[in-house]
DNA sequence: GCTGGCACTCGCACGGACGGAGTGCCAGCC
DNA sequence: GGCTGGCACTCCGTCCGTGCGAGTGCCAGC
């Protein structure tokens, strides 16, 4: 059994020595640079079983090793230590994101320095509507048949919608308006809010009935829309910076499916707040992310996740790393966004 | 003088060729591919003056030439006629921005739009702040003294802010409140704000008044900033497209100065609705789009610019096709915004 | 089971030769 | 005076052959 322990060693060195360098690592740096104990010779007999096992390959015969997608996902379970953040790295994230003025400024905020932690293309979701709950709906009339709703969640984001009534409205409706939504709905889960309608035409006064109507299922209809999830991305510089060493074909397909935003926010919907997930190049569905990996994480209070965040690189990352920054960023945002 | 308007047509034809080719352009190709009515040789002397007037300029000996930004400033200015859109491409803007469902979702399709129109990367400001006017104020009770502020433009923005008042605050104070914002508010354009904050603070009831004082100074610096402005980008794959052809260097500074915002603003704050205004190259004073030209235009009313929309690309891009495709594009939301 | 040695493979960098595209200039022509 | 055809020249990009170095696989010995 000494036998695989090294061996699995010999891959982490391997791993550790080609994220560094982005070069094959050959046997001989190899024990040059890492105190395995044992001659070159030796771990070439170890190199040649994980290559047959799959862990790595060599891009040509008589270049050093590769790890696969393989290799990388065998590291990422069983050899990285969770790297802890130095302090400077805590105090940067203190320093970032206090003195956020609002939701929007937060997420931003978390995007820019996850992108800096990381040194790679960060993505930060939105607090997802449907599990946002009802804080406060705003009605303002903009014109005599056309109101403009706006939606304000407990989690701090603010939609709006505006909906043309099918009569024209006076004050006092708008008023009565705004009572009646908020009574049906303040407090409530958004994914619930569908439920509350059938009770709340109920209650409404007759005069009152077909505005209410209106108003609640266009509310209801396009925010509940997963579509209507929105993603903040940030350091696409990042992207360009190793560009042809680290993403072997063009970085254009990685952009796209970035800017094609429902492809992340399916990848994020699979998040939750309590262990981190990645990503390793084929193990992604979509095809112009086989070349890249992700590091995501919910973030949230304990007992709720409200979206994800992460980051996406190249499958030569900084596992540990990234995937500490990830971990701390989302806690941080996860007790900012609880306490407003 | 007969020489003078050859030798335009020359340059003409050479920066067309150049843009569609991405080669070097020679005499003899130009004389193929042009009905100048001259032969080649009598293109080389031309091309001899227009190199020594700075126009062209050829990347080594015995290469074909290249225009120089003077030269593109030139065919920008003199030469291109205003190309007209097809009859897809209006129908495509109309069918692309109808059935936006807010602010939010109509710049988002207006920036993918401009980005595929063009195959740039396309900007779009939000309407400014300071030239917006309030449309309603709206508190919100967070806490026992935490209220979140909602401001509502007459453009659809939708602004937020948390502020910690400084003594305790009930419903009825929360009411009073909304009320004394709207009324000192409503209609004023946020540039003139701070002006009403004095009346404001006089009218109000001697109970409120600190409150008052908190919650309008915080609304008035923190939403007149310049930086409050924000960007919509999109297309930024487009980039990648010809990458080392289009961006001898990297593209990844300018992958960067779009992430700085601010960068991008500052040039969004000079555009007017009436004009496109075209940067090229040299001509932008930020380092790192000097290999970059910029194509932008105010979008709003007749008599009222809201904010600006443009793409971003390689110096040797379609200048009369990006120039029609975002003034078209800029009147469409002009129009739609008006409307809401 | 590990190690040192050795022959072998292969990619890459270097350098010279070649071809082609394009130019500048000049003499002649309209 | 201006345009044209011809010609010599320049220089880049490509191709090919060589040498070098890194790395491997295998084998015999400890």
């Amino acid at each position: 059994m000494a036998h695989d322990e090294r061996r699995l060693e010999v891959l982490r060195a391997i791993v550790q020595d080609f994220v560094s360098t982005n070069d094959p690592v050959g046997s001989k740096a190899l024990a040059e640079r890492h105190d395995l104990g044992v001659s070159p010779a030796t771990i070439r007999n170890d190199m040649a079983v994980l290559e047959e096992q799959g862990y790595i390959t060599q891009p040509h015969t008589s270049a050093g090793r590769v790890p696969t997608d393989k290799g990388y996902r065998l590291f990422v379970d069983r050899l990285s230590a969770v790297k802890p953040l130095s302090g400077a790295e805590r105090r940067a994230i203190e320093r970032f994101l206090d003195g956020a003025v609002d939701l929007h400024d937060v997420l931003g905020r978390t995007v820019r320095l996850l992108a800096q932690l990381t040194r790679q293309v960060a993505v930060v979701q939105y607090p997802t509507l449907s599990r946002s709950a009802v804080r406060h709906l705003e009605v303002v009339q903009v014109a005599a048949s056309r109101l403009l709703v706006v939606l304000i969640t407990d989690t701090g984001r603010v939609e709006q919608r505006v909906v043309d009534s099918p009569v024209e409205v006076d004050a006092g409706a708008v008023a009565d308006l705004r009572t009646l939504l908020n009574q049906a709905f303040a407090g409530i889960k958004l994914a619930e809010a569908g439920d509350k309608v059938p009770d709340l035409l109920e209650t409404a006064p007759q005069h009152l009935r077909g505005l209410v109507a209106t108003v609640s299922t266009t509310l209801v209809e396009t925010l509940v829309e997963p579509s209507e999830d929105r993603l903040v991305i940030g350091g696409t510089a990042n992207l360009a910076r190793g560009s042809a060493l680290d993403f072997p074909g063009t970085m254009r397909p990685i952009l796209e499916a970035l800017e094609e935003q429902v492809v992340v926010l399916r990848l994020m919907s699979e998040v939750d707040a309590s262990t981190v997930l990645v990503r390793i190049g084929e193990e992604n569905d979509h095809e112009a992310l086989t070349g890249a990996s992700l590091v995501t994480v919910g973030y949230g209070s304990a007992d709720r996740s409200l979206g994800g965040l992460g980051v996406v690189g190249p499958t030569r990352m900084d596992y540990p790393g990234n995937m500490a920054a990830v971990r701390a960023v989302a806690r941080y945002v996860g007790h900012l966004l609880a306490e407003s």
